[in-house]
DNA sequence: GTATGTGAAGTTATTCACAGCG
DNA sequence: CGCTGTGAATAACTTCACATAC
């Protein structure tokens, strides 16, 4: 289906990850007290061009001002209904190790559109722990908090062993989107959408680029 | 400069990242015990093409066997000798938070090829606690550590505010390569590679494609 | 039969460059 | 003038399809 003016409804994949970008570089100007921002200083922060920030923003319609750039709420507004996140989410977290623990403790989820409403183990003495806003509790009790919150996303820190097992209950559960940082590819049905975080990874892709100097 | 063979020695961005991905799911199977992978398994992992993977595999030497294979083995070696952690690599953490704290005592980086040898932060409190293998310092003591044990990579854990200045003082001691956690782009010089890590745009990310079901 | 390696074709994403508006 | 929005050109990446080897 096409869009009456030039807007596209299918985003291409790199251009939704830009926006993210976009977006955390929004809210520091705001943080600043700035009110407008022009494409070069976007691209400066995901240090890519102008154009191509242009191009990204242009996917969705025309909010900037020729001449004077975009103003800085406004485009947080677009960027966040087009993520989704005016509206807030909440999510549990599964695997209540220290990785969890950090995550609990995080405040930026919160004013990104992001509620940690349970965690969950199924270690006996880690159950009852309070951990920042939440408290730990058995992983049988995770339908009902799932099914009473309303939560569709879920993050994943359980050992690499009980990755698939766990995502299988959550799937159960009605969860539509998990966020796996456990080294393993999840079997989700095709609803289900899976973002995989991998930390070795990223050091692995650092390792790559300063062994390789030529690389830009 | 071009190859003897058809390899180049630029590989696309793209296909380094896939790398980890492979090594991962290779990783596992060494683990059960596999010898042998095809492309299609692989390909299963990372949720592509077989032809994707094995342009990848291509992208470096021939290693297949027509009608059989990889061998396991060969391949971990063979990407990791791309990706430059078949050396270990000393990585420092600067930012004792709970991320650093989970990040010191996750056990799945020494085994593939990085090792976590000092921690630092400014917070009198923190400083002297035992964080896993490691004691959490001043950092004021970060440049000594960083030379002796001839670190090169760095991860970034403190908050947003600190985050420029700190990566200042990183660059300053030689560090090459920097995994930044903090939701700010870091100014730094060119032969610097950072790596941006931000979980918040992960859980975007998902928040997007659970809202549009049409996206693949 | 099975699975790799790879030209050729196709698709997607980025950059250029400039018209158009403030 | 400055900065956006965007066709057109370019570059990057992926998929197809098949010869080749086991």
């Amino acid at each position: 289906m096409d869009h009456p003016q030039g807007i596209s409804d299918t985003i291409p994949n790199p251009s939704v990850r830009r926006l993210s970008a976009y977006l955390r570089h929004l809210e520091n100007l705001a943080a600043c007290g700035a009110t407008r921002v022009s494409s070069k200083q976007l691209a400066e922060y995901i240090k890519g061009g102008d154009a191509q920030v242009r191009r990204d923003l242009a996917l969705f319609g025309q909010f900037g001002r020729r001449g004077v750039g975009y103003e800085v709420q406004d485009l947080i507004q677009v960027i966040r209904t087009i993520l989704g996140t005016r509206v807030q989410w909440n999510v549990v977290v599964v695997g209540a190790g220290q990785l969890c623990q950090a995550l609990l403790r995080y405040r930026g989820f919160q004013d990104r559109g992001f509620t940690l409403v349970g965690a969950f183990d199924t270690d006996p003495r880690k159950i009852g722990t309070q951990c920042g806003p939440v408290t730990i509790r058995h992983i049988d009790a995770m339908a009902e908090v799932i099914r009473k919150n309303e939560v569709r996303l879920a993050i994943l820190t359980v050992p690499v062993q009980a990755v698939q097992h766990t995502a299988e209950k959550l799937v159960a559960a009605g969860i539509e989107g998990i966020m796996n940082f456990a080294s393993a590819s999840l079997d989700v049905p095709p609803h289900v959408h899976v973002n995989q975080v991998d930390l070795t990874a990223h050091l692995e892709q650092l390792s790559y680029q300063v062994s390789n100097p030529q690389t830009p």
